[in-house]
DNA sequence: TCGTGTGAACCATTTCACAGCT
DNA sequence: AGCTGTGAAATGGTTCACACGA
C-alpha cells in the first residue's frame, strides 16, 4: 500500500530527482498560470526534456498525487513539491557583497517570485555599507556575527569578488549559517555538515565550450549533439569515508 | 599502450566528468600561483571535495599524463584540460539583457579570467542601447541578426527578465548562435542541436532548502548531511528516441 | 482508453584494489 | 616508497514495459 498524502517517513530522495524538482515546479506555475487544472508526465516531461519515466518516478517519490487516466491536478502537485522541497518554510537569506552582482541577485525574479526572504545584507566597503538596497541597509561585515533579526540566517549567499570569498564563508559558518550558496568564481573550503552549492559562469561557459568544440569537430553526433541542461554537474561530497 | 600526448581519437568524456574538469582547472591554477609545480590525485580531491580514485579516472580519460610516484605537473595539466574543454579556442559570446545581472556578468572575473571573449552587447530599452559597458557599446536586440563582427557569436547568455527569456533564446537561434546559457527564471525550448545550460538561483535556493529540512528534519545525518555541491544538476536531454 | 505507479532490465558512474612505473 | 592508471565490483540512476485504476 503505497503511503498516502502527507508521508510520515519520507522515502530518501536521490540527488538528481531533487534538482529536477524545482524545474517540474516552474513548468507547473507556468501551466497553472495558462489555467490548465491538470497535467500529465508527458506533458511535464517535453517541456523539461526529459523521459516522461523519470518524471512519473520523481513524482511517485513523494506520494501517490497522480490520478490514472488523468495525470496531476497541477496546483495539488506544486503544493506536494513545495512541501518536498522544504519551501513552505521560512528561510531567511544573508547577501554577501552587495556590488554589481549582489544588487541584481537580490533585485531578482529568484527571489521574490519563490518566497525566500532576505534578511540581512553586508559588505565591507565603506562607501556601500548603510545605503539602501530594496527594503534593507546594507550592514558592514564584521556585524554579521549579530544579525539584524537577532537570528543566524540560513542561507548565505556569496556574491564578493574571488579574492574576499573563503574569508565571507569563514565569517558565515562562524556566525551560524548552515548553507552557503557561492556565487564567486572560487573553491570554498567549509566544515563538513554545511551545504555548500556553487552558482559559476565560467565553469558553465567551459562545459559549453566542450560541448561545442565536440559538436564542431564529430560531424556526425559523437555526443548526441543536443545536450540541454540544467546546471548538470555532481561534485557531490559524499561522507569522506565512513570510519571503520 | 595509452594513448600518448595528443590524443588524434578522444575517448568519449562522461558529462560528470566535463563539469568536474573545469573544477579541477581551477584549483590546479590556485596551485599553480602557490608555486606547486606538481600535484596529486589526493591533493586535487581533498580540494574538490572528491574521492582521489575519480580525479584519477576523471584525468586518464584525457589521457595519460601523470607521473607514477609524483603526481601531475601542474602547468602540463592545465593546458591539456584546457585543450580537452576547448577553451583554447575563441568563442565569442554575446550577452542579451544589459540590467543589473547582465552588467554584472560583463564585469565578472568569469569572463575576463577565462579567456571568454565578449562580442556583444543587446538590450531592448532605448535607455541602454547605445551605452558603454566596459569596451563595448549596447546594440538594439533587432540587430541581432547582424552581429558587430559579422559573424554569429558561439554562446549567448541570456540575462534578460524571465518575460523576455524565450523570445531572445529564438533570436540567438535564429541568428546562428549553436550555445545558450539562460540566467532568467524560465524554462525555454530552443531546437535539438542547440546546446543548452541553465544558471538560476531560485533553484539553487529550493536545492538548499530541501537539504537543509533534511538535516534539521533528521537528527541523524539520514542523507549524510554535509552535501557540497557543484551545481549539481541533471536534466540533461538523451535523445528524444532514435528513430527505430 | 488513458496515464500513473513500479518492478525489472539496463546503463552510467563511482569506488575499490592492485599491478606497474618512477 | 609513492602515486598513477585501470580492470572489476558496487552503486546509483534511468528507461522499459506493463499491470492497474479512473
Amino acid at each position: 500500500m503505497p503511503t498516502d498524502r502527507a508521508d510520515p517517513r519520507p522515502r530518501r530522495i536521490p540527488e538528481a530527482t531533487v534538482v529536477r524538482l524545482p524545474v517540474y515546479q516552474r513548468i507547473l506555475a507556468e501551466r497553472l498560470g495558462a489555467g490548465e487544472q491538470t497535467v500529465s508526465s508527458e506533458q511535464l516531461a517535453e517541456r523539461a526534456r526529459v523521459n516522461a519515466a523519470k518524471v512519473r518516478k520523481d513524482l511517485s517519490l513523494l506520494g501517490s498525487f497522480g490520478t490514472r487516466g488523468t495525470g496531476y491536478d497541477t496546483a495539488f502537485l506544486i503544493a506536494q513539491i513545495d512541501r518536498a522541497l522544504g519551501v513552505h518554510r521560512d528561510w531567511p537569506v544573508a547577501v554577501v557583497g552587495i556590488g554589481n552582482l549582489g544588487r541584481a541577485l537580490v533585485n531578482s525574479e529568484g527571489f521574490s517570485l519563490h518566497g525566500f526572504r532576505i534578511a540581512d545584507l553586508y559588505d565591507r566597503d565603506p562607501n556601500v555599507v548603510g545605503q539602501r538596497v530594496g527594503p534593507l541597509l546594507v550592514r558592514h561585515i564584521d556585524d554579521l556575527h549579530e544579525p539584524a533579526t537577532g537570528e543566524a540566517p540560513a542561507i548565505g549567499v556569496v556574491s564578493t569578488p574571488a579574492a574576499a570569498a573563503q574569508e565571507v564563508a569563514d565569517a558565515l559558518v562562524n556566525a551560524g549559517v548552515r548553507s552557503i550558496l557561492n556565487f564567486a568564481p572560487r573553491v570554498l573550503t567549509v566544515p563538513l555538515g554545511v551545504i555548500l552549492r556553487y552558482v559559476d559562469l565560467s565553469i558553465e561557459l567551459q562545459v559549453i565550450s566542450f560541448y561545442l568544440s565536440r559538436a564542431e569537430a564529430g560531424a556526425r553526433p559523437e555526443l548526441p549533439s543536443e545536450v540541454a541542461m540544467w546546471r548538470s554537474i555532481s561534485l557531490s561530497a559524499r561522507d569522506p569515508a565512513p570510519p571503520p
